[in-house]
RNA sequence: GGGGGCGUGGUGAAGUCUGGAGUUCACGCCGGCCUGUCAAGCCGGAGGUCGCGGGUUCAAAUCCCGUCGCUCCCGCCA
């Protein structure tokens, strides 16, 4: 066999036009149908499925067959008799009549179904993903990935960018996520750190003159998950000298575009729309807002200007903002609309007022009473609400306001799945943004270029940068900016962070330095790739479209990693585990990698 | 760190609210029959600490407490 051509077609590509041909396959069973003196094997691999007929006189081995036995089967390609052909399958109207059989490998019995039909418990399917993949869906999966990010580097390299590897075992600067550490041998005591993005090693490298850089690179931030955060995930990162904002934004647009295109194979329109982020917040409330529905915030400030219902004259004196939106016909009883005012609550809003629009085009509402004839016609007229409509007013600050009303927007009106596709930028985002204990921190990170060092002087609370942001149905894809490339720029941002000269020095010194070699101006952005393609793909969450994704806890259930390491490792790195920590690890029982039990008991004696 | 959901033969589900024999359905597994199926069919069979621990009760998959795992969300994610 070794010498031997192992297949001379994959299965899925044959077509009636080969009928007569010998044809030598291998794959996989999908399914077996012993029919006693005829059986049927689909015969899988990687490009579909064809059924191939086996006469067990001929093969007495045959009758062994199980799903996932690994086959090389020759035979004459032929035409299926009258009546039996089958129009669901691509390949339906032929089969293969099994002139030799040669069993590659056997299968185990299976710890889960390979179909589609139903889907195993996702943490099996982890410690088996490698038979998760031989499922239609995640082999489409993987495909499409592939796919994507082919074409991503297809369309950069044809505009003329150069794919660059950064390193990934970086020192750690202690900004914004948390790192990933890795202990040093050779220098005990240090750790280097796992990059949360190339961030400041592509601006190097624009110092450096590449001009025109990409990657698709493994970033890491050791934070919590959630279905779209994973401790490692992909960007496709790119950086470009003498760019402005819109150079950069055209080029993400041309590189996600090619990525929709071998997916969905659909071209959206360019350019994507953009928003200020200051409108963003005003008419969505989200700094990633949802553009496939409307349920737009409205402001009813003026219509209350001069109110006498106390809970928004005394937000309106404050500084504050009435703000509204007309969430349609939510047809809520009474304590459904109590419990929207909860989830307000909950959200941080002091309250919420709730109206709805009776037939004769009355509101009817717990503060009604309080409302002036104009104030009622105002809010109905500037909601355009019709009867039946349940109207939502937020009376607080604007920042608050706007944010609790676009977390209830897209609770009432978000649409489920993802077959529209509304891509977004939203850009002029704040410098900085204030922190819980009233100071400032950046906005995005601090080698962001202020739309005007002077304003950002004068004013940094309301100072915008040349910062964006790009959304695509309400999910954050990635993030970019003009960077700084003067030192004197660089200086004045950390002043204002509160960051000294002697603290900048010892954290970015080495890039602070570089900046004074003729820095060019630049500009960059990076995609994240799992949540671009689990939107295209359909899928709930990033783990779907990541290969070898991580629990929630971190665990990978087929190796069983993080796991403890012998203590010749540690005594090499000159590390030392806290003895609470030790206690704890030598009291947990020894965990195998594999937490699914064998199939045991089903198998033959 | 906080809140919610889930955990039942190898797999998926029902049963849990309203306690009463490990009951049911489908797939898979084992044995048998079967020459045109394609989720093949038919007959028979094996397979369980109802995640784990404790409590209430004459009696717990079911109610209560704790715990572990998975998951969703808040915090966190420059």
């Amino acid at each position: 066999m070794a010498d031997e051509q192992m297949r001379s077609h994959y299965a899925g590509t044959l077509t009636p036009d080969q009928i007569g041909e010998t044809v030598r396959l291998a794959g996989w069973v999908d399914r077996r149908r012993d029919h006693g003196g005829v059986i049927f094997i689909d015969l899988r691999d990687a490009s579909g499925i064809v059924q191939a007929v086996l006469d067990p006189a001929a093969f007495p081995e045959a009758g062994e067959l199980r799903m996932e036995y690994c086959l090389s089967i020759e035979g004459v390609l032929r035409r299926r008799p009258e009546g039996t052909e089958n129009p669901e399958m691509p390949t339906g109207l032929i089969e293969l009549g099994v002139g030799e059989l040669t069993v590659l490998a056997p299968s185990d019995p299976l710890p889960f179904m390979l179909n589609d039909r139903s889907e195993a418990d996702e943490l099996t399917r982890l410690a088996y993903r490698y038979l998760d993949f031989r499922r239609p869906h995640m082999a489409e999966t993987l495909r499409h990935r592939g796919r994507a990010t082919a074409s991503m580097r297809a369309q950069l390299s044809e505009l003329g960018f150069l794919e660059v590897e950064t390193p990934t075992l970086i020192a750690s600067t202690p900004e914004g996520a948390r790192d990933m550490l890795v202990p040093s041998r050779l220098r005990q005591g240090s750790f280097y750190a796992l990059p949360q993005s190339p961030q400041l090693f592509k601006q190097l490298l624009m110092i450096g003159g590449v001009d025109r850089y990409y990657q698709i690179a493994r970033c890491y931030r050791d934070e919590d998950f959630r279905s779209d955060r994973q401790l490692e995930f992909t960007q496709l990162d790119i950086e470009g000298s003498f760019w402005t904002a819109t150079d950069v934004q055209d080029t993400i647009e041309s590189a996600v575009v090619a990525a929709t295109e071998a997916v969905r194979g659909l071209t959206v329109p360019t350019p994507f729309e953009r928003l200020t982020y200051r409108d963003a917040m005003d008419r969505f409330g989200s700094d990633k807002p949802d553009m496939r529905f409307g349920m737009e915030l409205v402001d009813l400030s003026d219509v209350f200007a001069s109110t006498g219902f106390r809970g928004f004259a005394g937000a309106l004196e404050a500084g504050g903002v009435v703000r509204g939106i007309n969430a349609g016909a939510l047809d809520l009883s009474r304590s459904g609309l109590d419990a929207l005012v909860a989830s307000a609550v909950d959200l941080g809003a002091k309250g919420m007022v709730w109206a709805v629009v009776e037939d004769d085009g009355t509101l009817r509402s717990p503060v009604a009473k309080f409302l002036s004839d104009a104030e009622r016609a105002g809010v109905t007229e500037a909601l355009v609400a019709k009867p039946g409509d349940t109207l939502l007013l937020v009376a607080d600050r604007w920042h608050l306001a706007v944010e609790v009303l676009g977390q209830l927007r897209l609770r009432l009106g978000r649409p489920d799945g993802h077959d529209e596709l509304r891509f977004v930028w939203v850009v002029d985002f704040p410098v900085f943004e204030e922190t819980d204990d009233g100071g400032l921190a950046p906005s995005h990170h601090p080698f962001t270029q202020p739309h005007s060092v002077d304003e950002m002087r004068d004013n940094p609370r309301e100072a915008l940068s040349h910062a964006y942001d790009l959304v695509l149905n309400g999910s954050e894809l990635g993030s970019g900016s003009v960077r700084i490339h003067d030192p004197d720029t660089q200086r004045q941002v950390f002043d204002i962070l509160g960051i000294t000269p002697a603290e900048a020095e010892s954290r970015f010194g080495w890039f602070l330095r570089a900046l004074r070699f003729g820095t060019p101006p630049h500009a960059g952005f990076a995609v994240g790739i799992d949540r671009l393609l689990a939107i295209l793909v359909g899928a709930d969450s990033i783990r779907d479209v990541i290969p070898f994704p991580k629990t929630q806890r971190g665990i990978d259930p087929m190796t069983g990693s993080p796991s403890p390491v012998t203590d010749e490792q540690l005594r090499e790195l000159g590390v030392d585990l806290r003895p609470e920590v030790r206690l704890a690890i030598d009291q947990t029982p020894d965990e195998t990698a594999d937490p699914t039990p064998d199939p045991g008991g089903m198998l033959p004696e």
